[in-house]
DNA sequence: GACTTTTCCCCACATTTATCCACAACTCCC
DNA sequence: GGGAGTTGTGGATAAATGTGGGGAAAAGTC
């Protein structure tokens, strides 16, 4: 399970390390694809190996499944982790999360974030203003 | 599995790189045809082989599965990749994608797919915002 | 048959990518 | 607190890759 906030600099050769604590649980191959919220998810490759196998079985017939599944396998890339620990970071994806230098590194449960910093502070006030509202709906949820 | 976005040129001899990745994977002889949306898809042979056993079984009374097993049929062509990894794209493909100088090659696991970059732009962003849904998709698949 | 056009195989070159290593900061342990 | 190991960052060098042409062989045309 990864978990922690860490912040990591992409140097201008689009490597960019992954946290020591991270290495051991994702392996040497890893994948790295568009989140949600311009962010970047990091699978291992096992996790990754499952979901691509239900993407690819979505119909083929249906436009906007089709659309989808295209969007999400087209923008993985494998992310092989170097000696030291690090990824590359694809151009594509590097603009989609709007990625600058500074970068925070997020392990949530069974995959890992990749934030442009600013963007993270900016999303995390975001979700601090609303958190009050949330709390009456993680009571629904028995939280 | 074949992943990723990788832009390319087809230069004035209608010659196009396929990305170094997914060469191997790929074989020397390899199909192009028809793809959905205005695309082209390229396949290993083997996959081709698969895939043309089951478009010749499609219901021959359905006009519209007719359609589709025949574009894909008869658009097919060899694509065999030359010392340097490089296909040729026949004319009446290259106008069936409207392909510029620029495409973009994207891997979507078992097939490879060849873009024209604006209409890859153009498809990209016209599925992201009919996305607002997705990260419900994206829960029913267990992302 | 002569000529033009196309297709294919060869190579050159600039750029990118991968691999390796150096160094400073930090942590941990004795 | 000092030393050994780890970790984050940056750079150097070597290999691989993308792109563009040249010219021989094949195909088509008049």
């Amino acid at each position: 399970m990864f978990l922690g906030e860490f912040s990591y600099s992409i140097d201008e050769k689009k490597r960019l390390a992954i946290p020591a604590k991270f290495r051991q649980a994702l392996g040497k191959k890893a994948v790295v694809t568009r989140g949600l919220d311009q962010c970047l998810f990091l699978y291992s490759f096992k996790e990754w190996e499952v979901l691509a196998e239900k993407l690819s079985k979505l119909p083929l017939a249906q436009a906007d499944a089709r659309g989808f599944a295209r969007l999400m396998l087209a923008g993985a890339m494998e992310a092989d982790l170097d000696k030291l620990g690090r990824i590359l970071v694809p151009d594509y994806l590097k603009e989609y999360a709007s990625l600058g230098k500074k970068t925070v590194i997020a392990g949530v449960y069974n995959r890992i974030e990749i934030w442009d910093e600013q963007k993270w502070e900016a999303y995390k006030t975001n979700i601090e203003k609303g958190m009050g509202d949330m709390a009456e709906r993680l009571k629904e949820l028995g939280i």
